[in-house]
RNA sequence: UCCUCCUUAGCUCAGUUGGUUAGAGCACAUCACUGUUAAUGAUGGGGUCCUCCGUUCAAGUCGGAGAGGGGGAGCCA
């Protein structure tokens, strides 16, 4: 019998399809990357497929001294061969090789990885070759089935996707220092007649810089569609240096009119379930190899700082339960009712006003509840201008419609509002802040034609893959991190 | 940007109160063995102790400056 391929544009069999439940005696291609090679005899042979290896069986004596020689970690072979039952423990079936030919060698003296474990920051710095290790491989195919399951999850409930601009010249979110675009020379720039840098002989006749968010065009895009979402690179010059911070990093951005911060928050919710769900459902071997990985790490920490959660574990329990949803003055009292504070224990000051600190966060997400919390109603002044006002507060304790998602372990996941659509409020708050409204006519025609409720959030990607994969660091959950400082390949 | 820790072989690390020729495991090479599971055994090669300046009879070890990296903080997603 022999292997006829339907789905794929080769000959070849995958080996995640080959491992599962091709019958012995079949006749088989299998192409691959030595991962080892034990005994002179037996390859274990990697395509990316999944984790796990196919062992290829070189019979001793049938094979030329010459090829058996080039059979080295990280080298490319093509495998004609015979699906056997494997006479040892490891595999219940493997390949018996009936051809092997080198595609490409591997230099064993200068390839760098071993069959043996590696830290992440050496991994980090070989991040071209990284993606040829197991945890890297489970990092990454869980990466592409989020990102899939995005798409399926909009789909499905009937957003139109739409593509925000990366390249804009709006600077009025604020949400961050952001990167410079133009083809004027660093030298010798034109300058207009008061001395300054003068952009309409710029590319675009106007100073332009990378997207810090697609949200400012995603709601006029809602303003027709009803619902859209958004998903692509976003760009922050910040000089963060931090385990959740990068310079290029992917957002996904839904907008929905019609909808209000309690609907914005069910969303969100479900979103954050579904994807998780999705990873448990699809990615069950890539879940359950980090999340002995992780536990294999967590034995080596002191005691006081295991999370005292596996991988599957957290994220079953996120899934099974109620987010827990707080106001933001709730969220002040429970801190400062709590011993923590009492303790002094807080470095931060507590009061209603302040911004909630990374530790304020963590406690409630940590030590509180035990799960993600949402936290809703924060004081206007430390809001952005586009969160909805909300009606009958307190004079000097304004609050606005806006949400955070806490999650343990990575902090703010979501941060998303119900928009403010009164023009007239909307303006109101422009100008307190001090932000150009004729540069920004084109956004406020949504709330002179036609305005209608409607919220929307950001949710970070690559902090949500931190909290599938539990991986620490941010660089390690995206193919090739840009960081201050750091712009290899 | 701030605080803090780290930098010794390709990798992971040890290196005593400053002392003579800087070690181990893995990797690599050679040989042996052959149903292995990060194969095993023997032998061997492999070092700008991050860089510079200083203290000292003597610096991997002590001091200063710089570079790179980790963790934490701020900013945020």
């Amino acid at each position: 019998m022999t292997f006829e391929n339907t789905n794929m544009f080769n000959k070849r069999i995958k080996i995640k399809q080959l491992l599962s439940g091709t019958p012995t005696g079949t006749e088989v291609v299998v192409m691959g990357w030595v991962r080892t090679f034990r005994n002179n005899q037996f390859i274990a042979l990697n395509d990316g497929s999944t984790n796990a290896n196919i062992q290829i069986m070189a019979t001793l004596g049938e094979f030329e001294d010459t090829i058996l020689k080039r059979i080295t970690t990280g080298a490319s072979l093509k495998i004609i061969g015979t699906v056997v039952e494997s006479l040892g423990k490891g595999q219940s079936v493997e390949v018996k090789a009936k051809s092997i030919e080198i595609l490409g060698d591997s230099d064993a003296e200068k390839f760098p990885l071993q069959p043996k474990k590696h830290s992440l920051e050496f991994l980090r710095e070989k991040a071209h070759l990284r993606f040829r290790t197991n945890t890297f491989g489970s990092v990454f195919r869980l990466r592409h089935a989020l990102a899939f399951a995005v798409h399926q999850f909009y789909n499905d409930r009937g957003f139109v996707y739409l593509h925000t601009p990366i390249i804009t010249s709006s600077d009025a979110e604020g949400a961050g220092e952001m990167f410079r675009v133009t083809t004027l020379p660093l030298e010798g720039a034109p300058k207009n007649d008061k001395g300054e840098i003068d952009y309409t002989q710029d590319f675009f006749g106007k100073s332009t810089n990378l997207t810090v968010s697609g949200q400012l065009e995603g709601e006029l895009g809602a303003m027709a569609f009803s619902e859209i979402y958004t998903f692509g690179p976003t760009f922050r010059a910040e000089n963060s240096n931090t385990t959740r911070h990068l310079a290029e990093f992917w957002m996904i951005e839904p907008e929905m009119a019609f909808h209000d911060i309690e609907d914005n928050m069910n969303l969100a919710e479900a979103f954050i379930k579904y994807l998780i769900n999705y990873a448990l459902k699809n990615n069950a071997d890539d879940i359950d190899f980090l999340d002995a990985r992780l536990a294999e790490e967590e034995k080596q920490l002191p005691t006081e700082k295991r999370s005292g959660f596996g991988l599957r574990e957290k994220l079953e329990l996120v899934v099974n339960n109620d987010f827990e949803r707080i106001t933001y003055t709730e969220a002040i009292d429970i801190l400062l009712n709590s011993n923590h504070y009492k303790k002094k224990k807080f470095q931060y000051e507590v009061k209603w006003g302040i911004d909630l600190q990374s530790e304020h966060e963590r406690y409630l997400v940590e030590q509180h509840f035990k799960k993600p919390v949402i936290v809703t109603g924060y004081p206007a002044a430390i809001k952005a201008f586009y969160m909805r006002m909300n009606d009958g507060c307190e004079p000097g304790k304004e609050t606005v419609a806006a949400m955070d998602i806490l999650a343990p372990g990575i902090g703010e996941i979501v941060g998303g509002s119900q928009r403010e659509e009164r023009l007239d409020q909307l303006e109101a708050r422009m100008k307190a802040m001090h932000i150009p409204l004729e540069e920004m006519s084109w956004y406020l025609d949504t709330r002179r034609f036609g305005t209608v409720p409607h919220a929307g959030f950001g949710l970070g990607f690559e902090r949500m893959i931190q909290f599938v994969t539990g991986m620490t660091n941010i660089r390690d959950v995206i193919a090739f991190a840009r960081t201050p400082k750091n712009c290899e390949y």
